[in-house]
DNA sequence: TTTCTCTTATGATGTACATCATAATCTTCA
DNA sequence: TGAAGATTATGATGTACATCATAAGAGAAA
C-alpha cells in the first residue's frame, strides 16, 4: 500500500473511469502502471468469438498492470472499470525511481507479484489437469482464503455463477450444475438468496 | 544472474541431484530458494490419477521457487531434476538480506517474476477460452521468442510432442494431430527427424 | 544383437463440458 | 412503476478432445 504522499512525490496523477470504460486494451504498449484509488477494475482476455476470461479484479489500494513494465512489453490483458472508478497512474520512469528509493515498497511489490504468480500457477494446473468441480473448489478455497476476515462463521462468497465461470474457464450452466452437486456433497451450502456459503473447516 | 561471489557472501550452498530426483514436493513449506548451477530442473503438478502439468523448465543460471518465499506459504508445484544437476540453495533470511543490499538483483528478480506472470496469464487465458491449435501456436510463439537467438533461419523447437502436451494441458495424440494440421496450414514445417521447424515471420 | 523404452503416428470410440432452448425470479434504471 | 437485463435453473443435444488400441522406427541399455 503506497501512501498518497509518496504517490504525489513521484508525480502520480489521478484518472477517472465511468462504469464499463476501458483503461487499456490487450496488446497496448505499457506506459503506465496503476493503483486503484477508488472503485473496481477487472483485467480480462477475450477470444475472437467473444468468450471472456477474467484474470482478476482489483479494488481500492491494489495495483495492476506492472508486469509488462519490466521488459517493456505489452499489456497481457485489457483493463475495464466494473463500476465508476478512479486510478492513480505512474509512468515507468517515476515508478523505477520510486522502487529504487523505497526498499519496503519494492519488497511489497515483489510479494504481490509472487502471490499472483502462485495464484496463476495454481489455476493453470487446475485448468490443465483437473475437472470442473475440482477447479471450482480450488478457486473458492483460494478466494475465501484471501477475502474472509472473521474466522468462525461460513463465508458468503460475493460472486455470481457467471463471475465464477469467467474466472475458471467454465460456462455458467456448468458452474450452476457443479455448485448444486457440491452442495449435495456437503462442500458448501446455498443461501436463501442463492449465494454460496463456504464451510469453515476445509 | 547472481555472481558466485555474491552467492557465497550470502551463505548459499550447493546441492547435487541425480536424474529423476525430487528437490521438493508440492505443498512442502518453502524454506529455500534455488538457482540452477548446472543441469535442468522441472517444476510440475500432478493430479490424483497421475496426469502431469509442467509449469516450467529451469537451466543454468535460472532461479526458481521464490514466490512462496514472500508470504511464507508452500511450494505450488514439485521440483524434479530432469538430468543430473546441481543447484544453489539460499535460506529465506539470507535471500532477503541479499535483496536489501543489491537493488539491481532485486530489480532483476522483479523483472523475472513479471515475465513469468505474463507467461502464466497468457497460458491461463489460452486454456480457459481457446482451443488446442490456438494454444499450441501461442505456446510455441512464446517459446521461440524466448529461446531463438539467430533471427533469420527457422527455429527447430527442441521439445517432444509429449513435452508440448505436458505444458499446454493437452494429450500427446492431440498434439501430434494438431502439429500435423498446423503443418498443412503452413504455420510450421516438420523436419526429417520429426522435430518442429518454426517459421520466421509470424 | 537383442530387449526395452521413448517417440511419432493413426484409427475407433467415449465423455465431460459446451451449446442451445426455455423459464422463473430478481435487480436495475429510466 | 414498468421494461430490460441479470441471475439461477433445468433439460436436450452437440462436439472437441480424451481415451484406448495398435504399430513402426529410433535410441538407450544390457
Amino acid at each position: 500500500m503506497i501512501s498518497e504522499d509518496i504517490l504525489r512525490t513521484f508525480h502520480a496523477s489521478l484518472a477517472t473511469l465511468e462504469k464499463g470504460e476501458t483503461l487499456f486494451h490487450y496488446g497496448d504498449s505499457a506506459v503506465y502502471f496503476y493503483i486503484v484509488h477508488h472503485g473496481k477494475i477487472k483485467m480480462a482476455n477475450y477470444s475472437d468469438d467473444g468468450r471472456e476470461f477474467v484474470q482478476g479484479y482489483f479494488t481500492d489500494g491494489q495495483s495492476f498492470g506492472e508486469p509488462p513494465f519490466f521488459q517493456k512489453s505489452a499489456y497481457p490483458a485489457s483493463a475495464i472499470a466494473v463500476e465508476k472508478s478512479s486510478v492513480w497512474k505512474i509512468s515507468r520512469e517515476n515508478f523505477l525511481k520510486l522502487l529504487k528509493n523505497n526498499f519496503d515498497i519494492h519488497l511489497e511489490l515483489t510479494a504481490t507479484l509472487s502471490s499472483r504468480l502462485i495464484y496463476k500457477s495454481t489455476m493453470l494446473s487446475e485448468l490443465a489437469i483437473e475437472e470442473a468441480e475440482h477447479r471450482l473448489i480450488t478457486f473458492m478455497q483460494y478466494f475465501v482464503g484471501n477475502n474472509k476476515t472473521e474466522s468462525s462463521k461460513p463465508y458468503k462468497i460475493p460472486l455470481t455463477r457467471q463471475q465464477l465461470a469467467d474466472m475458471t474457464g467454465l460456462r455458467v450452466e456448468t458452474v450452476i450444475r457443479c455448485i448444486k452437486s457440491l452442495e449435495q456433497k456437503k462442500f458448501l451450502t446455498i443461501n436463501s438468496d442463492g449465494k454460496i456459503l463456504w464451510k469453515v473447516f476445509q
